[in-house]
DNA sequence: CATGAATGAGCTTTCATTCAT
DNA sequence: CATGAATGAAAGCTCATTCAT
């Protein structure tokens, strides 16, 4: 990002007038529009002009806070992950019952990309670009997902309860979940033509999520005697 | 595609002439290179110049044979998926042993996302335009995956031998297959940066490959009595 | 035009064969179709690939018959030219009836404009370029309206009979009445905008041609004592 | 237009500074420099290029005014119309001497094109577009011709006084005497290298614009008892 | 703090024309 | 005779960005 960029984010609440609050507004619209636009039409395909207009605003005050149209790209990255970050951690989840949670998991992390397809497209968008914009971000580092802590402690408690084998680690456990929740949503469109079947339906996820968990339960449980 | 694209005349072999070889060296030379830009770069940012360039050639016949950008970028998905589907008619199978037969489908598939990177970033183009280019192709709808066939096939017999669950679909077992090749190829990079790790190690690359062949053996595994 | 323009019109019918007959027809399609192209979109919309694909020919052909693009369209002024020539030829007037005579010009000069609006469009455009091309053409010259001979006999007649005011030239007459048959149709569209009327509807058209019909012959009728 | 196009706010005159002004002459230069070119060139032959090079602007400055070409386009059709109907108001005529004021409106009429030529060529260019640029314009429509009216009242007048005939139409003796001195100079070249005669000397045109004052003075008047 | 104006490089596409058999 | 292939310039338009207040 351009050393030039005003990064606002951490003036203090408490001294915000009127004329600050104005100016958080806007760069929060450009911010949110940004999204939009970056996830639907990618990077090289969101335009500056695409994003000002989304936000009701104007090119120039994209420079204004963000320095330039990467600027910009890589605080879309860092916000799509907080929000992840931040979803997850209101997950809340019962140590003793490791079965269900990691059933809740897998809801979570199955809807999570569900209803939130920009983090889906953003990524890839970000993947296509070999991580360059993420790589720059300082602050992206920080967001390392707490699901896999959640993941580890819960197997933990499975394996105690000699409810879970004990040979698995817990990022093959998440990234096998995060695969499986992801691919269904983020080639969707491809899929649909490929297979020749409508992958949208209530139905069709419900059945998806449902194959998930039961995949997921028969990988982590223990050999029968 | 525009009207006018000259499609390559696959008639009259009788009277091929050396410019008409050059003819088609040209056109493929076009084809190729946009394999590798459009994959590269994605849809917006892989400009006809770029192809051009890359296939030694000028923008003007991009437009001579394919009559469009986007009709050259339908032509490289069809080229992409034909790929594939050759791939695959080349695995060779024993029936009479489903579970082998099984993990070589397994290792073909992660290993085909991992040896063609340009199938998994130009599939997450397509989605990100939400398959809208695809559905336009006519012969993209005859590439319908020999795998999942295949994956039927070896389903009834491990069946019949009692190596196999009975309550699965080939469908889903195809799509938990290709979704944890496809997503360990396609987010590498974000995931990376994310997990600290690096993913494309061949040790990491064969861990990852032998956790989905477990996996996908607990899945079918018939219940244990 | 260019020197290698092959002037295949001089060619004596008689010895004609089935392939200088086909080319006789490629060419004919190529200039009745630069007729229409040239006379829709004018000099510099009316492209090569356009008048080739109306012609169900190549632009190649373009080159072969008419050298260039330019050549072409001398061609086509030329051939409207003659059309035009060849129509006023053929008009049969009774030189003992002044009156009845001279409107039949008026009715065939305002109606030929009617009915070939191409020659209208054409001259325009050819007036946008300032007559440019067709003082390029050799053969344009020869064809010097009979329109202003027949008028100039007529009045002639006219004035014998004591009809006609002898204080008129026949260049003047035959300028007026060019003049009213052509701005009529030539600018129309504008006009229509600007009129807020229909000026092509039947009824529209004859009292046009009437009111033109009642001036010419105010004009050219002599003093009342 | 596009909805993009920045239109000249005339709102707000208290704060305009030393920018807004130059951006109107920026503005006022493309406008003026594209009657030039398009009336020179026609629509098609007249490039953005050509026009910003005129104007000593830029391309990109073309689309930031005027949204498009087309959107140029069409408000050079306005303002030609609106230039026209300001010259005629200014006509100043006395009521009072019919005879005197419609030689006056025929000298303007003949006049104006004849010290306008962009007027028609650009005419006859929108004419060759079938008016499909200035049915667009909402502007176009408010430019009637204030000529009609005042011929009206001239007639009116003229009749009144038993100078002029009843039986005639304002409209007709309008599209008379247009018609006159548009054909006249709109097609001048081809007329030049038809009649091969030098139109454009001071003597012709005098000659011309007198034949046509004749002519309309003679369609007026009033039968001879 | 905010914004209209300006900028030049680059985009996809079409142009008239020539090459090589 | 006829035609697919090739070519480079130029077309209309959009891009990300900076200027000047």
């Amino acid at each position: 990002m351009s050393a030039t960029a005003k990064k606002t984010r951490t003036a203090s609440p408490r001294r915000s007038g009127v004329r600050e609050q104005a100016a958080q507004t806007t760069r929060d619209n450009i911010l949110k529009a940004a999204i939009k636009v970056f996830a639907r039409y990618g990077y090289d395909g969101g335009s500056v002009e695409k994003i000002s207009k989304a936000a009701k605003s104007f090119d120039r005050m994209i420079y204004y806070y963000f320095g330039s149209k990467e600027g910009l790209y890589i605080e879309v990255l860092e916000e799509i992950y907080r929000r992840m970050n931040e979803a997850e951690s209101r997950l809340q989840l019962d140590p003793g019952q490791p079965v269900a949670a990691l059933q809740a998991v897998i809801r979570f992390v199955v809807g999570y990309y569900r209803k939130n397809p920009e983090f889906v497209t953003l990524l890839n968008t970000e993947n296509l670009h070999k991580g360059r914009h993420i790589i720059k971000s300082v602050r992206a580092r920080e967001y390392s997902s707490p699901a896999i802590e959640v993941i580890r402690q819960l197997l933990a408690s499975g394996q105690a309860q000699g409810l879970f084998r004990s040979d698995i680690l817990a990022r093959d456990l998440y990234l096998l979940i995060a695969a499986n929740g992801y691919f269904y949503m983020s080639n969707r469109h491809t899929l649909s033509a490929f297979l020749g079947e409508d992958l949208e339906s209530p139905e069709a996820l419900a059945h998806w999520e449902n194959f998930v968990i039961d995949t997921v339960l028969r990988v982590v449980a223990p050999a029968s005697h």
